[in-house]
DNA sequence: AATAAAATATATCAATTTGATATATCATCT
DNA sequence: AGATGATATATCAAATTGATATATTTTATT
């Protein structure tokens, strides 16, 4: 899926300016499933007003800046379900964290304990993100995927957590034997 | 964190072809938390052996395909190490899937409900390979990874499951009350 | 034994996407 | 009045994807 189908997909729930789209896509309730930059959406929107999938009106009254609000056209409303019509590719999903963590014995210990702390802040800010969006949210489709963001989340926060714990214990033994040769 | 990054992580590991780095970022246990094709891990490794970062054995004997296999240097062992003090990126996550549930309500309850049923398979054999991956496996780092990936995707067939059950319910209840009206 | 299919292996390239930057206005705080 | 941050569009080099081409070796099928 490319972001010229994201953005279709985003403008069939409301118009709105390319802006906001990347606000979505980058930074809102969307971002944790998908996400796309300036760079691609606006090209992205170039192209589905030349396809005729979108219109924009150009909001330039008394020399006040551009705007353009896009809204989705009855032929974008019918590209988007062709395209939807077609299977899903898989997942993805990439972490430069736990690639980093592949190497975790070749770090020093209070190093990578740092990456695990701040991994699990991060976590826990995902995860209070994804539930006040829910909470707010009265879209029904939208719940199914935050909900499967919350779950996803709170598996790993817990895994983080546990990981931590245990990976403390083992320190500590470390240090005690370390003290024992004393 | 780049493809070039990824290539010499993996390299720190054991030498091998780029054929061999694919195959674990596309397909192995990495697969899971970075990916790359041919068409960024050869100009990568072209750069890296540039860089000095690794070298390669050209096996092409008696007419044999060429065959390079890739190791890495100290200085590539030194620059790894450089990149790995910088702080990791955050996870990022793209679910065609999600996006598709999000127009769960405009299609066909039997056509999502296929979509449901895929990603449910789709999802146990990930965590059977993730699973079977950290049994046969005996780098400890990994299994931190792979326990991660384990989690995560338990967490979500269970939701997934859960919301199928209840998809499965809600049908019913609505056929029931079309079939009252008759 | 012959042949078909799948795996191994390198390489390239157009199209897409990222990540960063430039520009300018508007809103809010000090 | 000035500073900071949010709104808004746009562009571009560099990186990456996804597909394809080529050729050999290994495995499976008939």
């Amino acid at each position: 899926m490319n972001v010229r189908t994201l953005c279709l997909g985003i403008l069939s729930f409301a118009q709105m300016t390319g802006y906001d789209i990347r606000k979505l896509a980058a930074e809102g309730n969307f971002s944790h499933f998908c996400e796309a930059n300036y760079g691609s959406i606006y090209p992205a929107l170039s192209q589905l007003t030349k396809d005729g999938f979108v219109v924009f009106t150009d909001e330039a009254l008394d020399g006040k800046p551009p705007r353009k609000i896009y809204s989705i056209t009855e032929k974008g409303h019918v590209h988007l379900f062709e395209t939807l019509d077609k299977q899903p590719g898989p997942d993805r999903f990439k972490s430069e964290f736990l690639f980093y963590s592949l190497f975790q014995d070749k770090m020093q210990a209070s190093d990578f304990r740092k990456l695990l702390v701040r991994k699990i802040a991060e976590t826990r800010d995902t995860l209070e993100s994804l539930e006040k969006a829910n909470d707010c949210c009265d879209h029904e489709p939208s719940h199914f995927a935050l909900g499967y963001g919350v779950a996803m989340n709170k598996a790993v926060l817990d895994y983080l957590k546990k990981y931590l714990a245990s990976f403390d214990t083992t320190q500590k033994q470390v240090t005690q034997n370390l003290s024992d040769k004393d």
